[in-house]
DNA sequence: ATAGGGTTAG
């Protein structure tokens, strides 16, 4: 800065120090500044000596402490750097510790923390208070951690804290989460004699339960001499923040048991986590309650943290009205409307509250609500009204936003196609973790884990400070190694996640139980379950479902018997997991048996999925008739998925006639995608009615609908070779069918013979082999022979389902090579050993 | 008070 505009601002103080001339107080900085307007240009010619007395030294330290008291009450920066400068020039001010400590406080209070630590810094003694306030000047200001290495070094230095120093370093605890630290000065404050003083104590309990030590802010609550309204209201977001309902509900009665009325801020803790249980109930008794205490009259916070409540818990009916009646609402309070008709399915009048609140509420949609908004858009596969606001992002400038330039990122991974999205993510100026999580996992659930692997690579060397992998990052990655059967890619997300502590991450370890499960290693799979910590639904439901792509359904049983005994009640899904684990490993009267249960004992309602499970159950049980009148018992019509099920079965069973009805009906019902028109198609094929089989094959291409290619893939020392049937574009290509040559004239003699009535056409019988042999397991098996070490298991992954003549011939070529090998199709693992097969035989 | 990425089943 240069030293005329010093002068200029010099001159305000002398005016400051005269009797008030135009008889105002100066109560903030924005009056005290448009009492003195700047003038428009600088005012060189006053220069500081005009003000200055005769001989500058005898102005005394008082003077200059009056100035610096106005420059710290009104924040004058400029102004308290010229005394700064003068006092340093004066070696007549050097001693005068009183006044380097007011330069301190005037530093701190104009914000300049650094300029107020190097002043702090040059002084041999600085008092407790200066101490108390340059550690408080961190604690609000941050970096929190210099607040708590300045207590430190004020404990080194012999310096008592007292009352003021706890709740400062406290609250730069609590920021940090540093619970040691936390614990320590705790302890400092019980030597002290300070523990139970009230800004201490309530320092203390806000250190605990930002730390999530409910139970150690317990104790500090119960021992505080005063329990006033703000204690109490700290105790209760203190439980409603880590998600604690039963506590902060107790802890709300128990209040108001002692005397204490909760206020506007109590409820505004609390409603978050009723809306979060969905307690509609107890959601209500505090709306009453508001009313009969006059809380929610025209209060936004109130009223919009109500209307959340109702939301949350599906009641839009009260959250409407509550949004009708409000006579000012805010940008949250159309936020928390429209995140409610999100949650329930109702798009039209979520889109509708938005463009409403565009048009009539005269605000700006910010980051948070687009985020809102877009989730709805991805919610409903939205797409047109996804661009729409895309459009808007773009137009207001937000695109720049990191949180909603990801919102967009993610509604695009979710319902646009996966180009759209990694066109996006290409062009997007500012990425972080979370965009980079957000491409990966959409790339995955888009099929495409190869490209997501590709994106983490990415990510993994990119040098950006704000990207680094965490673990929702590792529960996009992980699912996508699943996808490839990838084991070592699988493999060295384990490493990375053990080597960066992330094996506490309940979620992390479903990941890898479920991975584990699907390259293959179900031992690998129940180790993670056993040794995690701790074991949330979800992770039950995984390693149920892992024993029941693997055939081992007793298993299935067992654990899921232990799961009521750890103390988790199933839900939906672990019957789904449960029912399907039944179904492949062929136990058709314990699966009946689970689903009465299910519904009388544990009061689930069956869903679509339920059905189908149970009619894959009875089909690949040979129950097909009993199947067909499941179907025609169910309390809401089966869709594609049900009958396709069943047509499933009658073609393993190769019931023609149930065959032909179950495909009626899914064409009454209009086909969605392509399965069971291949279904269908492949049963005509298996009983020999190949011209049908043509026709339905010519319907379907008629109609517009492809059948995804069958392809099979194999990794080999971390890299994934993929085939598809009669694929020649592999760089060894040759050496592969040369190997398949070689074997079939080996399984012949052990007395293979083709089935040829999977091929699908009707053709010679020579000609339907020479198309078997060329099927893309067959060719990933041969390629994976050629490449392998000679003892190791080989595992094949298909993303169909295997066909009856592959299944056969695994067992020979497993024979043949006297090797264990594992195919995994679209449906479960088949484990080829010594020639024969684990799963029981269906086909 | 609203809040971006996330695991299981079919």
């Amino acid at each position: 800065m240069l030293s005329s505009t010093c002068c200029y601002n010099l001159i305000p103080y002398r005016t400051l120090l005269l009797p008030r001339r135009h008889g105002a107080q100066f109560h903030t900085k924005s009056t005290a500044r448009s009492l003195f307007p700047r003038p428009s240009r600088p005012p060189v010619h006053r220069p500081l000596k005009q003000f200055q007395p005769p001989q500058f030294a005898a102005v005394d330290g008082n003077a200059y402490t009056k100035i610096l008291d106005s420059c710290i009450r009104f924040k004058l920066l400029e102004d308290g750097k010229e005394i700064h400068r003068r006092i340093i020039s004066h070696r007549y001010f050097a001693g005068n510790y009183s006044l380097l400590e007011k330069i301190v406080q005037m530093y701190i209070s104009c914000g300049e923390i650094e300029s107020a630590r190097l002043a702090f810094d040059d002084l041999p003694q600085p008092s407790v208070f200066l101490w108390n306030a340059m550690i408080r000047a961190y604690a609000w200001n941050g970096p929190f951690g210099r607040a708590v290495e300045l207590y430190q070094r004020m404990l080194d230095t012999g310096i008592e804290p007292n009352k003021f120093t706890f709740p400062f370093v406290l609250k730069a605890c609590s920021a940090l989460e540093a619970l040691a630290d936390g614990i320590l000065i705790h302890e400092h404050a019980k030597k002290a004699g300070l523990e139970l003083d009230v800004y201490v104590s309530t320092a203390l309990l806000d250190m605990y339960l930002k730390c999530g030590c409910l139970e150690d802010a317990h104790e500090v609550f119960c021992r505080m001499p005063q329990k006033d309204v703000v204690a109490w209201n700290a105790l209760v977001s203190g439980y409603a923040l880590n998600g604690r309902y039963q506590e902060a509900v107790h802890c709300l009665l128990q209040m108001q048991r002692t005397g204490n009325i909760p206020n506007p801020s109590t409820i505004v803790a609390l409603l978050p986590i009723v809306g979060q249980a969905k307690a509609l109930i107890q959601g209500k008794s505090i709306h009453a309650f508001c009313i009969r205490r006059r809380i929610d009259k025209d209060d936004v916070l109130v009223n919009t943290a109500l209307l959340d409540m109702y939301g949350k818990s599906e009641c839009l009916v009260l959250a409407r009205r509550i949004f009708d009646s409000m006579s000012f609402r805010n940008e949250v309070t159309w936020s928390a409307m429209i995140g409610g008709y999100t949650l329930c399915g109702r798009m039209a009048e979520a889109l509708q509250i938005f463009r409403m609140m565009l048009r009539e509420g005269s605000l700006f949609a910010g980051p948070t609500s687009l985020a809102i908004i877009l989730r709805a858009c991805a919610n409903f596969s939205d797409f047109e009204s996804g661009r729409l606001i895309h459009n808007y992002l773009v137009k207001s400038g937000l695109l720049l936003h990191v949180t909603a330039a990801n919102s967009l990122l993610s509604m695009y991974a979710k319902v646009g196609t996966v180009e759209d999205a990694i066109r996006f993510f290409d062009e997007m100026s500012v990425k972080d973790t979370v965009s980079y999580s957000a491409i990966i996992s959409g790339c995955v659930k888009n099929g495409n884990a190869e490209e997501a692997l590709d994106v983490f690579r990415d990510m993994a060397s990119s040098s950006s400070p704000c990207i680094d992998i965490d673990a929702a990052t590792m529960i996009g990655v992980i699912p996508a190694c699943s996808h490839l059967a990838a084991l070592q890619h699988g493999k060295c997300s384990h490493a990375y996640i053990i080597s960066h502590g992330l094996t506490s991450d309940s979620s992390v370890c479903n990941a890898l139980i479920d991975m584990y499960a699907k390259c293959g290693r179900i031992d690998a799979a129940r180790r993670v379950f056993d040794t995690m910590p701790k074991r949330d639904t979800v992770s039950w439901n995984t390693i149920i479902a892992a024993y029941g792509i693997h055939g081992l359904g007793d298993e299935s049983v067992s654990l899921f018997l232990k799961m009521e005994s750890a103390g988790l009640a199933p839900d939906d899904v672990t019957f789904i997991c449960l029912l399907s684990a039944c179904s492949h490993s062929g136990l058709v009267s314990k699966g009946k048996r689970w689903f009465l249960a299910m519904q009388e004992t544990y009061k689930i309602v069956p869903r679509m999925e339920h059905f189908i499970c149970m009619v894959d159950l009875l089909g690949r049980g040979g129950l097909l008739n009993e199947g067909y009148g499941f179907i025609e018992r169910m309390p809401f019509e089966a869709d594609v998925r049900v009958w396709g099920a069943l047509l499933g079965a009658c073609r393993i069973h190769k019931n023609i006639e149930l065959g032909e009805e179950v495909s009626r009906m899914i064409h009454k019902l209009g086909p969605e995608g392509t399965g069971s028109f291949v279904v269908l198609s492949n049963l005509y094929s298996a009983t020999g009615r190949f011209s049908e089989a043509a026709q339905v094959r010519i319907a379907q291409k008629a109609k517009g609908y492809a059948k995804s290619p069958g392809c099979s893939w194999v990794e080999i020392a971390g890299v994934v070779h993929a085939f598809v049937g009669g694929d020649r574009s592999h760089p060894q290509s040759s050496s592969i069918y040369r190997k398949l040559e070689e074997l079939f004239v080996e399984m012949r003699r052990l007395g293979y013979r083709a089935d040829t009535s999977c091929a699908l056409h009707d053709v010679e019988e020579e000609e339907k082999e020479h198309a078997l042999v060329y099927h893309s397991e067959k060719l990933a098996v041969a390629f994976a022979l050629l490449q392998s070490g000679d003892r190791q298991t080989i595992l094949i992954t298909k993303n169909l389902r295997v066909c009856g003549d592959c299944h056969n011939a695994f067992k020979y070529i497993a024979l043949a090579t006297n090797r264990t090998i594992t195919l995994r199709d679209a449906n479960r693992f088949h484990h080829f050993k010594e020639g024969v097969c684990n799963c029981r035989d269906f086909w």
